[in-house]
DNA sequence: GCAAGGTC
């Protein structure tokens, strides 16, 4: 029997030809995709690879102008199913007239079923007398890919709709208040402003912060420290008390203080550092983030080594290496490069090499490990480093732990007690493979009960409480991994629309106004899309559909008539609404004060379409400043010191990097200078 | 000009 065999990419597809046909397969292109083919007991086998998903969902074409309907409409609105990728739905429909079974054979989860029953529908729509089997592998091994051919199970309609409700579900909610909040607040074209159930609660955690941030009061507070001396070392302490909130007690603390302090303990403890944890996606990323690289960038870098064959796939969610990695061999291949050949050695050294294993044990792919060895003149500079972190965190996984010594030791002055503490690497284990994270020690001299020691200064410092740190985008990707929100292979896109929508600028991220005023309107009216919580019950949802107590149907409608009652609050409060809105919006719009009248200089945009910054004073005060043609303007925190006007950043959207205008009025100043300068 | 999810 002729059959065709569906994986979900091109490289999956050629893994199993590989292995089903035990080497011995062609490769082809039929239109523009990769077919992998061999035989089987006189039969003709045909691999193909699709893009992960080949078909998309979206409103019919009528529903295309945004002022023609209301938003609601989308509610109900009928949904179409469209090729997304042509060319490989051309390629299935010709193999598909060959075959006389198909094997599905994509990813072993909701999407992977859902993208597998689009293109089984595909092939029996050219082909309604071909049969079909499902085959269900979690790993590209040898073993898991023979076991699942030789048992082959059914299509899990089940699963494939669950994936279904998601898509319509993201779709009606994500359309229908990104029109709504984009039309209320006037923003048109690709100044649209965004909704949807992933990228909402993330930016309401950044905005929060932003808020918290904000909201933020310093409380003074004191610490009461000494430099002693011994012979020949000198070493701070500090009182036990740490923070003194009252200046008046830290004055007494601080006039206790005689010439002297005697040691009343030394107390040594031996710490273990375990080794990290081996790399999925989420752990790889927020690691990339202290090399300097963002999540996308990263992402990017990343996806570039798989496909040279450097690394592993490098989306994944799984921390244990699987019994089939060969660790010896990797380790030998590693110990190959100059760079790493004594860490290898070391590592070689151990009696014995047990990797270090994380809690997620999902076998879609293995964790991020080096593939092949490479060459640093082979890559670019940030390749390398990628490169180099993927090498390193693997040695690191299977080294042992780091030991240290921690010492404290207490003294007393005037009946006062300090403390001092010291910590020495004793053993470095794998930091020494893994030098990402500080190893900072602090050495103190030895010292014995009672012995006395010189106080040679005493200090009262006078200090205050910080506000909390902003996100940085990698760590916000964990954040997200842990409230459930997104997918490992989404989420850097994600944070990458935030920007690209105008919502957050810089890093660590900040939220403009408009980001803030979008929040604050929808937590008022439509809040459960402001709320990571939609997400873990759609989840829930998903999983009973599977499990056959609820029907895809029965969830979309419950969804819709819920999108319902938003919309009629929404409705309600109409007037108020856009209100908000625009007050929120105008905020990222207003710069500071005009220095020739005093009122707002504002950035504007003339009858014609160009952007400059004018007086709200206007027709009274005709002050302007120019601004430039093209890219997106940010106004940021930072206002300039002459001028008291907040600073400007361009960026753009396709990948031309942003720029520093700074000051408008600065800019404009430079520019006149340059001006004159040309003329003499 | 909408979402989120795959993959390149």
């Amino acid at each position: 029997m002729n059959k065709l065999i569906v994986a979900e990419k091109d490289k999956a597809a050629k893994r199993i030809a590989e292995i089903l046909s035990d080497g011995n397969y062609n490769s082809k292109k039929v239109g523009k995709t990769n077919v992998y083919e061999y035989t089987e007991n006189g039969d003709k086998n045909q691999v193909i690879g699709l893009r992960g998903h080949i078909m998309k969902i979206d409103f019919p074409e009528k529903y295309k102008d945004w002022q023609a309907q209301e938003p609601k409409e989308l509610i109900r609105a009928e949904i179409e199913k469209n090729p997304l990728h042509k060319g490989i739905v051309n390629s299935l429909q010709k193999l598909a007239k060959q075959a006389e079974q198909t094997i599905i054979a994509t990813d072993y989860d909701r999407e992977g079923e859902l993208i597998g029953k689009d293109a089984l529908e595909v092939i029996e729509n050219t082909n309604n007398k071909i049969t079909n089997k499902r085959a269900r592998f979690s790993a590209l091994t040898q073993t898991d890919v023979k076991t699942a051919f030789q048992n082959t199970g059914e299509m899990d309609y089940k699963l494939s709709s669950s994936g279904e409700a998601r898509q319509i579900l993201d779709l009606v909610w994500g359309a229908s208040l990104t029109r709504y909040i984009s039309l209320t607040a006037h923003r048109y074209g690709d100044n649209f402003l965004s909704v949807g159930r992933v990228q909402t609660p993330t930016l309401a955690i950044i905005v929060d912060k932003e808020k918290e941030i904000e909201a933020f009061e310093p409380t003074p507070y004191w610490e009461i420290n000494l430099t002693l001396q011994t012979n020949n070392k000198k070493f701070q302490a500090q009182h036990t008390e740490g923070r003194i909130w009252e200046e008046q007690k830290a004055d007494k603390i601080h006039q206790n203080i005689q010439n002297t302090a005697t040691v009343t303990s030394t107390k040594t403890k031996t710490k273990k550092d375990t080794p990290p944890t081996p790399f999925n996606t989420t752990a790889f990323m927020r690691a990339a983030g202290s090399v300097g690289l963002n999540p996308s960038r990263a992402m990017n870098t990343a996806e570039t080594l798989y496909t040279a064959g450097y690394i592993s796939y490098p989306r994944t969610d799984n921390t244990v290496y699987s019994e089939s990695l060969d660790i010896e061999q990797k380790l030998h291949m590693i110990g190959q490069h100059p760079e790493f050949k004594e860490n290898v050695q070391k590592i070689q050294q151990q009696k014995n090499i047990t990797p270090t294993q994380g809690d997620k044990t999902s076998k879609d792919h293995p964790p991020i490990h080096p593939t092949q060895l490479a060459n640093k003149k082979d890559l670019n500079k940030t390749e390398w480093k990628v490169y180099e972190l993927i090498v390193r965190r693997f040695l690191a996984t299977l080294s042992p732990p780091a030991t240290k010594k921690r010492i404290t030791i207490k003294l007393q002055t005037g009946g006062e007690t300090f403390q001092t503490k010291g910590t020495q690497y004793t053993d470095l284990g794998w930091r020494e493979h893994y030098p990402y994270y500080k190893t900072k020690e602090t050495i103190l001299p030895k010292l014995q009960k009672n012995q006395e020691i010189n106080i040679k200064q005493k200090h009262k410092e006078s200090k205050q409480t910080n506000p909390p740190n902003r996100y940085s985008s990698n760590r916000l990707i964990t954040k997200m991994d842990k409230k459930g929100l997104g997918t490992k292979a989404t989420r850097h896109n994600i944070i990458s629309k935030l920007y690209n929508r105008n919502y957050i600028y810089g890093n660590p991220p900040k939220p403009t106004k408009t980001a803030e005023a979008v929040i604050e309107t929808l937590e008022e009216y439509a809040e459960r899309i402001t709320q990571p919580d939609m997400t873990a019950t759609l989840e829930k949802e998903m999983d009973q559909i599977v499990d056959g107590k609820l029907e895809k149907q029965d969830v979309i409608e419950e969804s819709r008539q819920m999108l319902e009652q938003i919309f009629q609050d929404l409705t309600q409060n109409k007037e108020k609404i856009a209100q908000s809105l625009r007050t929120g919006l105008q905020k990222d719009k207003i710069l500071g004060p005009c220095p020739k009248c005093g009122e707002n200089l504002r950035i504007m945009r003339s009858k014609r379409g160009s952007r400059f910054v004018g007086c709200s004073g206007y027709p009274d005060c005709n002050y302007s400043l120019p601004l430039p043609k093209r890219g997106n303007l940010i106004k940021t925190k930072k206002t300039c010191p002459n001028h008291n006007l907040n600073e400007l950043k361009v960026t753009y959207n396709k990948n031309k990097k942003p720029w520093t205008l700074g000051c408008p009025q600065c800019n404009y100043d430079e520019w006149q200078k340059d001006k004159n300068k040309d003329k003499d």
